[in-house]
DNA sequence: AAAAGTACCGACCGATCGGTACAATGCAAA
DNA sequence: TTTGCATTGTACCGATCGGTCGGTACTTTT
């Protein structure tokens, strides 16, 4: 049980009070095992240890439970990326970051990641456009190094459908992707960087 | 729970009537749109123009009835799939034609490939072994022809890890490729052949 | 003509759905 | 002690869920 007492200070909108974070956690698990609709709200209840009264007392109800968690981890990935983005390394080394920072948040939140990409049908039109927008602001930071790279001569220059095809590359893994015993998260992010410079980098030979 | 083989009654999936062949597709297009748990049968219905008795006549269960569209239309694209590996063509070229296969399938039956790859979760959990199982034989083919490249000295030697990621590539173009206007067909297969040959190319300059 | 088979309908089943109403609880300020 | 609010459980709502039922109309076989 949660004895959240402390929480009352008034958050701001992006932020969750700590026992709405917990609820967020748990069904995005629950969510991400059996799908958004295969999942009740009274189950969401037995795993957070709440009743129904107490669980609707935290959220609006269950599709805002699930734009939640979409929009939070997906501004957690595009605030990381941005940063690396920004930094004034070359293209192909920030290309490395932000495969390493996308390993390492997909396999922290992977439940969370994976209803972000693949429950998206479930949320009303209007969320679809937001939660959407979202998934092409960060189409746009990798976008960015992409076409840095092509102006510094390190890749050829890449058609956006090239570029969505690569980050599919990335998108789809959370579906697959194990720690599999000695193969760590690091050694994953590097060899995605790896086959995705291989497609990308400049035919001069 | 659930007493019967896996295999034991979709083996004549192969062979449906017409009549359950339209309610495949129909109910594929609404899977696809709005998720298998989020679509009522008495929608199937309404869309096929069926009440729920006629439509429990053609299929068993709601479930067998997302079991079969997912196993028919993998066991298609298996069998193009292998018939284009087997050929004596070298790598390079099985590889454009297994791309050019996929896309032409993915855009013929993008429905029914969307539940495929998106709706595992709500299968039972032999079933969900079952068209896991089709995955892998479709990855064995392209596999194989990679295989085949490295020991030809076209492409480089690849880890099964690396081979799962780039058809992710391709799992995950569903999701947002369009034939937006004048982009047709050949062109996409061609460019995610083009990247993936870069992607596996031998380094020898 | 009788019987069997095919294709269909819509009422109905118990269970569960997301969500609400409201009383009870606990705790902090007064 | 009393008040007041945050938090919670329980009982309940109408709607819908997947699925079954008895029955009907039409065709084919015998």
């Amino acid at each position: 049980m949660q004895q959240a007492g402390v929480e009352a200070r008034s958050e701001r909108a992006a932020e969750a009070s700590e026992t709405k974070r917990m609820i967020m956690t748990v069904a995005a698990k629950l969510f991400a095992e059996r799908g958004y609709d295969g999942v009740g709200i009274s189950e969401v209840g037995e795993a957070t240890g709440f009743g129904k009264g107490a669980l609707y007392y935290h959220i609006k109800s269950k599709e805002d439970l699930l734009f939640d968690i979409m929009t939070i981890y997906m501004m957690d990935l595009i605030a990381a990326a941005r940063g690396i983005a920004e930094s004034d390394l070359p293209a192909a080394a920030r290309l490395s970051a932000l495969s390493s920072n996308f390993m390492s948040i997909m396999f922290a939140s992977r439940a969370e990641m994976t209803v972000c990409f693949r429950e998206v049908h479930a949320l009303s039109e209007a969320r679809q456009k937001g939660v959407l927008r979202l998934h092409s602001e960060y189409l746009e930071i990798w976008d960015r190094i992409f076409r840095d790279g092509a102006a510094s001569g390190e890749f050829r220059p890449m058609t956006r459908l090239e570029i969505k095809a690569l980050l599919g590359m990335f998108f789809y893994s959370f579906l697959w992707v194990k720690t599999e015993g000695s193969i760590r998260v690091e050694a994953i992010a590097g060899m995605f960087a790896d086959l995705t410079r291989r497609a990308v980098r400049s035919d001069r030979a």
